[in-house]
DNA sequence: GACATAATAT
DNA sequence: CATATTATGT
């Protein structure tokens, strides 16, 4: 029945990424609201021009395909910049100062950065908190790492529960949780990480050595209900948040947005970095800065079934800092 | 309408 | 901080 084997996407994904299109420098989709609004920028996909980068980001194996249409749709009064357009001029009425963060979308390198952050952490240490420092990322929020901390707990729950692991040790590399399958849309966003540790599912002997790194190990879970076409990426219509936003007339602005992330030099700006960590770490320091150097971009999961996808914007203002 | 994800409330 | 619930969107 499976006409064709799922190639491990996700084997390959982590470091095997060429990254053919352009990379950029991290910020990913980003826009200041406020700059939306200084600027009266709308978000459209279409024009570009230039400026940006070029929003194909194309992973392997859609070449082009995909002309993402960038959709745009307000959840409920999300964007701020929906109102004020057209006008051109005039009006700014709506005071666009009321800036409601969109949504998150945790996109998958956000959660590769997650997963890094909570593997070298350490389940101990993987608190929203220190999270959400390690990763660096502006704009994120202890709620968003909150709010997604759990949902990957769980993940990691289900599948400790059926006894699959994944991983754990560097090996792993057949242990497919075929049969059963973990079902879960966090399958595909988690699944594709490095399992940060093997939970005690046996020798609870206070065996919690964790490694201090990620043994990187990729899950072979891979079971789309629907067609595998291509890497699985986007089945359904659903752009994913990546696209540049020209500058208008400030062309001079650059994005100093996720700056900070982990330089290897020095980074100009005071980093918040990691401040301090918990004793109970010890003997752990902070991962090579090369650690997060991976990224890469991947489509949408999928909705398991009849839904689930969603598409928003992603990135915030990095306005000034947590 | 169902399912899925993220935000929010407890 | 963890969990449960609600809200939103597909």
């Amino acid at each position: 029945m499976r006409e064709d084997e799922e190639p491990s996407w996700f084997a390959r994904w982590e470091e095997q990424l060429p990254a053919p299109d352009e990379l950029m420098p991290l910020s990913q989709s980003l826009i200041t609201p406020d700059l939306a609004v200084a600027f009266d920028i709308q978000t459209h996909g279409g024009g570009g021009g230039g400026g940006a980068a070029g929003g194909g980001v194309g992973v392997d194996g859609m070449g082009g395909g995909g002309g993402v249409g960038a959709a745009e749709m307000n959840g409920g009064a999300s964007s701020a910049a929906g109102s004020s357009g057209g006008g051109g001029g005039g009006g700014g009425d709506e005071p666009a100062r009321t800036l409601k963060r969109p949504r998150l979308v945790w996109t998958p390198q956000l959660h590769k950065r997650f997963v890094d952050a909570v593997a070298h952490l350490g389940i101990k240490n993987a608190v929203p908190k220190t999270i959400m420092q390690l990763m660096s990322v502006d704009g994120l929020t202890r709620e968003n790492v909150a709010s997604h901390l759990q949902k990957y707990r769980l993940y990691l729950k289900r599948m400790q529960g059926h006894g699959s692991g994944g991983g754990g040790g560097g090996g792993a590399g057949g242990s497919h949780s075929s049969g059963s399958g973990t079902d879960a849309a966090t399958e595909h966003l988690f699944a594709t990480g490095p399992v940060p540790f093997l939970p005690p599912g046996r020798g609870p002997a206070g065996a919690d050595p964790y490694p201090p790194f990620a043994p990187m190990a990729a899950h072979p879970a891979a079971h789309h209900h629907h067609h595998p076409s291509q890497i699985g990426h986007f089945h359904h219509p659903a752009a994913r948040p990546l696209g540049h936003y020209s500058s208008g007339p400030g062309a001079g602005f650059d994005h100093g947005f996720l700056s900070r992330a982990v330089a290897g030099g020095g980074p100009p700006v005071g980093p918040p970095g990691i401040h301090r960590m918990v004793g109970a770490g010890a003997g752990m320091a902070m991962m090579a800065p090369s650690s997060f150097a991976d990224e890469l971009d991947l489509g949408s999961r999928g909705g398991g079934g009849g839904g689930g996808g969603r598409r928003e914007l992603t990135l915030f203002p990095t306005s000034g800092d947590h």
